[in-house]
DNA sequence: TTGTACGCGTTATCAA
DNA sequence: TTGATAACGCGTACAA
């Protein structure tokens, strides 16, 4: 129907058939008030008779944006795409790009230690702005990356780095203090943590919340830590009970983590939730798919990918935002406390 | 340290300061073997110096291409990011083109039949290449796709398209027949299978897979339908179980259905796997937070992944493949059959 | 309201 | 081996 010439048709060929100027059909395009309706028309029908699609890479050269934002992992370990965490940010962010001229590209270090190569990419101009998905918070690429002449916004406060940033987060204190504070509500008198890496905002967060209730009910701290895998909290959950085995209440900071739990307890012959009750946090899938079922600590995930995604459209707008946004957390109740 | 005067360096700049011409520059970018090395030397001296990053945009311009490939969902449904086989699938593409010059760019469709702004996208030359995640089949679109004058490849036999066309899959019927032959001959007599939606290949050929099987046994088949998410397998175990309370076998064709499934018979009173023994298929996160570990069908996701960024960056490179590829799959015995 | 003409940063062709 | 110079497709003063 279109394009047979070849090439994609160009502004001029659209401007030879609807009998006017590049310059004129340019402006119909951008949407300029300034044109007559019957060039519009009589442009319009040109460009839908060519099949006319702008040329991005000539448009980007002359306006210098190139309606594209990056979404970046900081880190060579590709892991990321199967937490559930990701997943629900990259749903948020996409949807709301979406129905924007903004694509969105996906950036990952190729490789341990190959920091330069993602910086060199960012500062070349190549995206309007970009997303960091950072999760491991030692990394001095988070410092490199605040400092980037580019609008950027972190998927969560970038440990590490002092300067003001964009970022948008849950608040894992709280989150973590609610799931306690209903473990104490139950009448639970001895409650563990299995904690994830203190690298990590989540890791961090989530254990202070479980510090700050414990010390305010007079109650000993009995943590074990994982890495946010199920190997990792199945480990951790062995040595917690194996040390603390007077414990009736565990507070896991990720769902993962916590199935894992579900199931050490089941082979310990511990009931969930008559002898220990165990309470998660992320709600994702998994939450449903235990016996019993798990009572987590839920964040809006999709939302937070969304405020993301508007965050930097505003600051590539120009907007001046440099602070973080914190979401509340719910706590979902089902079975397992 | 550098580009403080405002934009990148361009290839103008760097040639004054190395004292040579921009084509002297740009052969030296572009690893032409006709320069003398001590010129290569001096260009790379000043490129270093000021941190000369080349403009995509313009490269894009004049070579026609721009180093990126769209990983495409022809849906406006975004739940796929949480689909652990569209994740394991990014996973294995992104680690593949890491390495490589050319991006990764999301491509999701805006909203609900709006299919032309996709197509339009694509046959705008703003990518070299497409990877289509393509679920569901009766959509036109892929027929439109696979007729797009670019370089395609999809991640599964695309249904309804007549065409040949490169993809890459697993071998979804024999993964089936492995599943219930297996159940076969743990003693197995009466086994009815979950079965996806019949307008996905994932849905219709494990579905072919147990008939088959059954046909061959001379045993009766016993099919209830769900769509792939936990809800759609909880309604179908119940419809199938009802229906057929005989069954000693169960072969769900996901995951995600299967723990609801085990759920479901857990509520029913069923033992499983003594009662009722069960298989899986994708062996993802899931089949090892179930009480018991599911037992499943393997695929190897990430390998497709991978595989799939080889195929477009191969065709992009004027390679001319235009069949499927089918790996196999592996079953991965656990505690539930 | 519309058209002319220039420049965006690169690559590629052709001379030198 | 290197250097001019002409595209590539578009936006936008500036002029008409």
């Amino acid at each position: 129907m279109q394009g047979q010439d070849g090439g994609s048709p160009t502004l001029e060929q659209v401007a030879a058939l609807a009998g006017v100027s590049r310059a004129t059909v340019s402006r119909v395009v951008n949407g300029s008030p300034k044109v007559l309706p019957d060039t519009v028309a009589a442009v319009e029908r040109a460009i839908g008779e060519l099949g006319y699609v702008p040329n991005r890479a000539a448009r980007a050269l002359v306006t210098r944006r190139t309606d594209s934002v990056a979404l970046v992992v900081p880190e060579p370990d590709s892991r990321v795409f199967s937490d559930p965490f990701f997943a629900g940010i990259l749903r948020g962010v996409s949807m709301t790009l979406a129905p924007t001229s903004s694509q969105l590209v996906l950036l990952i270090e190729p490789a341990e230690g190959d920091d330069q190569r993602l910086l060199r990419y960012l500062r070349g101009g190549h995206v309007d702005g970009a997303i960091i998905v950072s999760h491991h918070g030692r990394d001095n690429v988070l410092q490199e990356l605040a400092h980037l002449p580019l609008p950027i916004v972190f998927s969560a406060r970038p440990l590490g780095v002092e300067v003001p940033v964009a970022s948008v987060d849950v608040d894992n204190v709280a989150g973590a203090r609610t799931a306690v504070e209903y473990l104490l509500s139950k009448g639970r008198r001895r409650i563990g943590t299995i904690a994830g890496p203190l690298d990590m905002t989540a890791g961090l967060d989530r254990l202070t919340g479980y510090q700050e209730v414990a010390a305010e009910a007079g109650m000993a701290e009995a943590v074990a830590y994982g890495d946010f895998t199920a190997d990792g909290g199945e480990q951790a959950a062995v040595k917690l009970f194996a040390e603390y085995p007077d414990l009736d209440g565990l507070f896991v900071a990720s769902d993962l983590m916590a199935t894992a739990a579900l199931r050490v307890l089941s082979e310990l012959g511990r009931r969930v939730p008559e002898d220990v009750s165990v309470v998660g946090f992320d709600d994702s899938v998994m939450a449903t798919t235990t016996t019993p079922k798990l009572t987590t600590v839920r964040q809006p995930i999709e939302t937070l990918g969304a405020r993301l995604a508007e965050i930097i459209l505003a600051k590539i707008g120009g907007a001046d935002l440099t602070s973080p946004e914190i979401f509340s957390t719910e706590l979902i109740i089902r079975g397992s406390a």
